[in-house]
DNA sequence: CTAAGCCTTACAGCAACAGGAAGGTCAAGA
DNA sequence: TCTTGACCTTCCTGTTGCTGTAAGGCTTAG
């Protein structure tokens, strides 16, 4: 099958599968004469894994090395676990932070008086503690 | 005052600083009779403005919006506000979106063996669904 | 014969910088 | 005076994971 059915059924975008092969994070295909690409079931199967891996949060390094187990009968299930605690990790740390930020927003927030005055909480907060008399931005030329 | 001085008293990278400036973030500094750029403590403060609105997950087209904000003392707070709002809701919905791809993979490495053989819950799951939203909990095996 | 709808490659661009090359400037020390 | 090292400058490339667009070739229907 061409790459436009390849990308129906694998649910990846024509481009994306070519970009995959471009990185070598699939091997070429083969080619029809007309130098069409020319997909297979086999390479639908890694194309839907890439993408299922990808909806996972895994980044293109890492679906390479999912991809290389999934290929490897010889595959220990104790490898595909480790990678996928790191990147539950990793997750759970993107979580705890955007948490925190999320938190400093919501004080920003809460703490102007979302009115027509000038004075605005959220717009002291950002720029830092200065003196009084000495908020600047506001001041000078 | 040099981009260095500007970089250690505002935190940020002189790299950064001059990147600001390429995109027009910040107006050009004075320069000095051999080019170098010269910095004064209005500068100073609008820079330390960016980087807490960057610390705080703004975009540089967001932070654009809020330096003008800063430096506008005809400014309504109730504008802020939005900004600021709209903002903790992107967090907030990203932080969600993050919290079901947490849950998800845990799933995975719940139910992986964890150990030598090459069987695993993971890449069958993986491999196995040609449908989105139907990630976990399908028989199959 | 032409038009559409595929396919191909190759280059540009997105965010938000970081790294490095190549070269100019400045202050201090031998 | 010369040199060294620490600054500074601009310009170019690379990062991640694609997406858009251009310019052109192939295929099929009317």
């Amino acid at each position: 099958m061409n790459i436009s059915e390849a990308a129906k059924l694998s649910g990846l975008p024509a481009k994306t599968i070519r970009y995959y092969e471009s990185i070598d994070l699939l091997s070429p295909p083969q080619r029809s004469a007309n130098g069409y690409r020319h997909y297979q079931k086999a390479d639908i199967n890694y194309l839907c894994f890439l993408r299922q891996a990808r909806q996972f949060g895994f980044n293109i390094e890492q679906c390479r090395l999912l991809l290389d187990l999934f290929k490897n009968p010889q595959r220990r299930s104790t490898e595909v676990h480790q990678l996928v605690s790191d990147k539950l990790e990793e997750v759970d740390t993107h979580i705890r932070e955007l948490g925190e930020t999320r938190d400093l927003l919501a004080q920003l927030v809460g703490a102007c008086a979302n009115d027509e005055k000038a004075e605005c909480a959220i717009i002291d907060t950002l720029a830092g503690q200065q003196e009084q008399g000495q908020i600047l931005g506001e001041s000078k030329q």
